[in-house]
DNA sequence: AAAGGCTACGAAAACGTTTGCGGAATCGTC
DNA sequence: GACGATTCCGCAAACGTTTTCGTAGCCTTT
């Protein structure tokens, strides 16, 4: 019931406590003997670290903080289970917090997370997000962050992206060469990095097989169902609607779909539809979507492990450079293209 | 650069720390004058309290554990959110451990939880555990923990559970009223709470409107979809299969829709199948799954509520008995039965 | 036997807070 | 003007570790 400390173990062996903790720790400056006597009280009384003075002690603790957007998404908590693979591995554990999106969501929970010391950071940056101050911040206070899919600019840490770029050119270039001629695209929000890669896809294969880039059909909008909904409205009340449309993720993506049906159209008869990410619903929607698969475990997998090697970096005083590393994807052809 | 402490920002004041502290505090002895100069300065190096150091102090932390199975799960997302929710409006963190249903992991987890000094823990038990000896410790530690959804019996604290029993009761007895005669259930693990709850429903049921119970028909496994594969699979090969299955959760369901629809059969004209959990899949799938909604959200809540309740008993000495909340389900009838 | 080198351990400071206690200064009261 | 009450603040201990430094005891070497 007493909190057993390594003080009180130290009495009841009539050792120091800089012994005990010395036995525990495989120190060379100690006996055999008294190490194992140490040992077997330890797994007797159940001796667990205080980790917290432990933190204390060493300026940082062993856990890594984890902000995503939503939780729920399907690829956001494949990125966590990656992470949580590689952390456990390496004896930290993760703190997940979720920004709903909101910029000051994520700002609290930063200065939260820093106020606890972790030893790093993984963030997802959410859709508001324009302002870097706080992430700035960690960076004055020594605390490494890696940024995974969603990233901004003008900060210059780590970053696990997916390769955004082209697995819009290919799925836009399988459009193509389906013989869809008017593609419209669903677009995310202009100021974040996937959007303006997909995007970016997007108009790179249009130009390559000579079709115009047509700013009509271009409609920005969150990442959300409803926001799918109200593009593809807009899309299909043009003077000429679009005979493809390649939405930016696969929420949109179905967002348009139950708008196309409402207004009795068929996919992809009238209108083909395409998403990106490849999440459980679109191998199950009707008729399944054809997207691209974004391996988010993989991204976690990553992400981790680029942190991990930082904080060892910052440990042992080397001096660490941020690099970028990008995951592949890869176009899942399905029905609705 | 240099952590910005009470002690720093004492000294830059001609302060005590001891007054610092206070001023951040409300505390009652401190002049209006020093403690505006203090919350200015304060204010102006963007101090933030080291948690950990106050975590140390006061014995514990800010932030509370959760641990489940899987975090991809739907439900468990929802759970997660709401949990969030709560967590956040009273200025906590919460930690989320995977224990990917194995008891090991679990164990471990608990185990690093305690050693940060988590001011509480909210478990969904894995699959496998049977032994509760992890949480038998924490009891000791007097680290409250709250169970939701999956309990096991032999330890006594609050717990927050779904009304398994009145939602497996509810598609059973609709599944008789909609003309089905050989109803069977695809069961969960043995020991787990929820499994033995959506049995129970299950019999009731068919002894509610005396119809036998056939053990025959009842097929124990997993919760996941190749368990409800391979029940199915037992089931179909019947001398008299079913002519409607009752699935523990929607993966199993979804499990047994695929063997199903691979033997060439139709549902619900040959065999109806029902789900339990309200997957956002089971809305997508074909055919729409007939289940029975699970607030997760909700549940989520009102975990974290009772959590932080009798975290709040223990600050000021009260005593706090454990208690039980039950949330109910809501059939979803789509067009699988 | 003196000098030097190991080995194994203890003492103590430090990490950044919180908080009980004591005390100086100010105020009000008769 | 003496006295107690009140207000505001500093001192110091404590939380459980880690780690530096010092040193007692022993062994080896000359």
């Amino acid at each position: 019931m007493p909190d057993v400390s390594l003080k009180s173990m130290a009495k009841q062996l009539n050792l120091s406590v800089s012994t005990v903790s010395r036995a525990l720790h495989d120190h060379p400056d100690i006996s055999q003997e008294t190490k194992s006597k140490v040992l077997k009280l330890a797994s007797e009384l159940d001796y667990q670290i205080n980790s917290i003075a432990q933190g204390l002690k060493k300026k940082r603790t062993n856990t890594i903080g984890v902000i995503v957007p939503e939780i729920k998404h399907d690829f956001f908590a494949e990125v966590i289970s990656g992470i949580e693979e590689i952390a456990y591995d390496s004896g930290f554990t993760i703190v997940v917090c979720e920004s709903n999106e909101d910029v000051n969501r994520e700002n609290m929970n930063t200065r939260a997370l820093a106020s606890n010391r972790v030893a790093g950071l993984l963030v997802s940056v959410a859709q508001t997000t324009k302002d870097s101050s706080h992430f700035n911040l960690l960076r004055k206070k020594g605390i490494p962050v890696v940024f995974f899919d969603r990233a901004i600019d003008d900060v210059e840490v780590s970053k696990v992206l997916v390769n955004d770029y082209g697995g819009a050119f290919q799925i836009v270039e399988f459009l193509i060469q389906s013989g869809y001629r008017r593609i419209a695209h669903i677009a995310g929000p202009r100021h974040i990095s996937i959007s303006k890669e997909r995007l970016r896809g997007y108009t790179d294969a249009l130009k390559r097989y000579d079709f115009p880039v047509n700013d009509n059909l271009i409609i920005y909008g969150g990442f959300n169902e409803k926001d799918g909904a109200r593009a593809i409205d807009t899309l299909l009340n043009l003077e000429i609607p679009p005979d493809a449309v390649f939405a930016v993720n696969d929420p949109s993506a179905i967002g348009a779909y139950d708008v196309i049906k409402k207004q009795g159209l068929k996919i992809p008869e009238d209108i083909a539809v395409t998403g990106f990410s490849n999440s459980r619903i679109s191998a199950y929607i009707q008729p399944q979507l054809t997207t691209v698969d974004q391996p988010g475990y993989e991204v976690g997998l990553a992400a981790a492990r680029l942190l991990l090697s930082q904080i060892e970096a910052i440990d042992s005083n080397e001096n660490f450079s941020p690099h970028t590393e990008v995951v592949n994807t890869r176009l899942i052809i399905r029905q609705s293209a």
